[in-house]
DNA sequence: CGCATTTGACCGGCGC
DNA sequence: GCGCCGGTCAAATGCG
């Protein structure tokens, strides 16, 4: 009798995920195939979220802090309401692709056929995340130093997706009078779909604000390897869309910080402005190491 | 257990 | 002096 609840259960679940994952790949396909015409996915997405959060509440992973609610966002009244969808997703691509999904939305008129293609290579099912994580899972979606190998490997295979859909049109990587560097921040799945304009720091009258110099970046570039922590996010006055702020971790004591915004005329751009250089030079980090080393095996000797 | 993310609280600078 | 706002901290919580 347990057993034969037990089956049913699993079966209940197995049907909701099943169905919720179809669903949303139906409507995947569905962009992919008919950018152009105007498609109300709501009640589809409706549906497949549905779906995703039956089987989710079935595993009992209500989650918390990586699945919490953000604040709710005051959509305008009467602009189109999938306009307003669009720019309340790509708010909440600006922050963990854990938010979107918190959100309990589904991107709408996005241009999904970029944004689902890395979903569709990754889509992965496992249970014990969160289900957005089916998006997070192989796209290294931890900002830490375990994720580089991560990073590095689905950043080649999103440069082939981008690549290889209209999305890479405009932009040529003109660059190279930036030195700043860049690394995606966790939500660096989400971040692919965007360009990405590179800002230096250059100092303002104030010097507590830096204007930005906007450069067109290669969208998926590796610039920099380091390992970036969030520390916080805020709402700007004037801007829809949250500051999320990072740290460097890569070296002990680096001082290099950014944060990424997104652009208000575009939200598919994304705007990085870097604070501080990072003071892990090859140089540095070879000193740094040796100084280790003396100083390790000093203590050793103590004990 | 260590690390990451989220988010409300707090702090300090700036303008009025 | 006060209020606003951007930037940072830290508690809470989940994941591996």
């Amino acid at each position: 009798m347990v057993l034969f609840s037990k089956m049913n259960k699993e079966l209940a679940l197995q049907e909701a995920a099943s169905t919720g994952l179809k669903t949303m790949e139906h409507l995947i396909k569905l962009e992919a195939n008919e950018p152009v015409v105007q498609v109300d996915c709501r009640e589809i997405t409706d549906f497949a979220i549905a779906n995703l959060k039956k089987a989710n509440s079935m595993v009992g992973r209500t989650g918390h802090a990586r699945f919490r609610r953000g604040p709710v966002q005051v959509q305008a009244q009467n602009e189109t309401e999938s306009q307003a969808q669009v720019y309340d997703s790509l708010t909440l691509l600006s922050l963990s692709p854990y938010s979107y999904m918190e959100k309990e939305r589904v991107l709408a008129p996005v241009p999904l056929s970029v944004v689902a293609l890395p979903v569709q290579i990754e889509l992965t099912f496992g249970f014990r995340k969160p289900s957005v994580n089916v998006i997070a899972a192989g796209v290294g979606g931890d900002g830490g130093g375990a994720g580089v190998m991560k990073y590095k490997y689905t950043f080649d295979k999103l440069n082939k997706v981008i690549s290889s859909s209209s999305f890479h049109s405009s932009n040529k990587g003109e660059g190279s009078g930036s030195t700043s560097n860049f690394a995606p921040p966790s939500s660096v799945s989400l971040l692919s779909m965007a360009q990405v304009v590179f800002a230096r720091k250059q100092s303002s009258t104030t010097g507590k604000r830096y204007r930005v110099q906007e450069q067109s970046g290669m969208v998926l570039a590796k610039r920099d390897e380091c390992s970036w922590r969030k520390y916080g996010q805020k709402l700007i006055k004037g801007s829809p869309y949250p500051w999320a702020y990072y740290k460097c971790i890569s070296f002990p004591g680096c001082l290099a910080k950014k944060h990424v915004e997104r652009a208000m005329d575009d939200p598919m751009m994304l705007i990085v402005t870097y604070e501080e250089e990072h003071c892990h030079t090859q140089v540095a980090i070879q000193e740094y190491n040796s100084l280790m080393m003396t100083f390790g095996s000093a203590e050793e000797k103590k004990e």
